[in-house]
DNA sequence: TTATTTTAATTTGTGTGCAATATATTTGTT
DNA sequence: AACAAATATATTGCACACAAATTAAAATAA
C-alpha cells in the first residue's frame, strides 16, 4: 500500500494533531493559571461560575463539558481552597448548589488578561482562531449527539 | 462590558472547544479500540511502531508526542499484554529498544478499518478534516517551539 | 400508600498528563 | 584516569478522564 494513502500513517492522523494541540494549549495555560492556584479544568469551572453561579453540578457539567465523575472531586478541591461553597439545594436534596465565595469572585479580576495572552501565544490569527473554533465545535457536537 | 466582547465568556473560548472536541474524539476511539485491548495513547504508540519499530523510548515520545513520564508505564502495560518487548540497547545501556512481538505486529490487520470509521463518525468532510489538521498542527508547533 | 423507576451526585478503579526528582550511563573536561 | 556535565529512562505525587457501580432523594406507577 502506498504510504501516501496508508490510513494508519501517524502523520495523517487528525487525532494526534488534535490531541497534541489540545495538550499543548492546556500546557500553555498552566503558567498563567498557576499564580491563581488554578488548573485548567478548574479555570473552566471558574469561567462558568463567573458567568452564573448558584448553579448545580449538572449545570456545570453541561457548560464546562467536564465529566460529573471528574467534577465532584475537582469542586471539593476548589471548595477547600475557599473559592466556592457546595451546599445542598433545599427544594431538592439530591442537588448541590455551587456558589462563589468572595475570594472566588475576586479572582476574576486577575484572570482578565489571560485570554489575550493565550491568543498571542497561540500564533493563530483571529480568523484562524474562529475557524478552529467552528471546526472543533462541529466535531464536538457531531460526536456528542451520536 | 458587553457580553459580545467579554474575553472570559465560555462560549468564546477556543480552549473549551478544542478540549471537548479532543476528549470526544478520544471517546469515539474507545469502543473501536477496546476489542483490540488498546487505549487511545496506546493506539498512538502502536501506529508509531507499525511504521517503524526497534526504536527508543525517546523516538516514540517524539513521534507520538506523548510524555516520557507517561510513556514508561504505558509501555510496561503493553509489554505485559505481550504486544512489545523492552530491551536494553547494547551500544548504549541507557536506552531501551522497543520492538513489536508477533502479536503486536498482527494486531495491525485488525486496526485497518479504524481510520475510516472515525472519519465517518467525525461528521467532517475531507476538506474540513484537512483544515482542522492544518490548524491544529500550526497551533501545536507554535506552542511547542515557544 | 407502597413499590418502581428515574434523577443527581458520588465513589471506585484503571489509565493517563506532567512537573519534579532520581538513577544510571555516556560524553566531555581537566 | 578522575571528575563534571549531559543524556535516556524511570519514579513520585497530584490532578484528571471516564466507565461502572453506588447512594440518596424525587417522581411516577401500581
Amino acid at each position: 500500500m502506498s504510504a501516501l494513502f496508508d490510513p494508519l500513517l501517524l502523520d495523517h492522523q487528525i487525532c494526534r494533531s488534535l490531541y497534541s494541540a489540545s495538550s499543548a494549549l492546556t500546557r500553555a495555560y498552566r503558567p498563567l493559571l498557576a499564580p491563581l492556584g488554578l488548573t485548567y479544568p478548574q479555570y473552566l469551572v471558574m469561567l462558568a461560575l463567573w458567568e452564573r453561579d448558584q448553579v448545580t453540578v449538572g449545570d456545570l457539567c453541561t457548560r464546562t463539558r467536564l465529566d460529573p465523575g471528574s467534577l465532584t472531586p475537582l469542586l471539593k478541591r476548589m471548595a477547600s481552597k475557599g473559592l466556592l461553597l457546595r451546599a445542598r439545594a433545599k427544594e431538592d436534596e439530591r442537588k448541590r448548589v455551587i456558589a462563589l465565595t468572595r475570594a472566588g469572585l475576586e479572582l476574576k479580576a486577575r484572570a482578565l488578561t489571560i485570554p489575550e495572552q493565550i491568543a498571542c501565544a497561540s500564533g493563530l490569527s483571529l480568523e484562524q482562531g474562529l475557524q478552529l473554533r467552528e471546526l472543533t465545535e462541529q466535531l464536538y457536537s457531531h460526536l456528542d449527539t451520536a
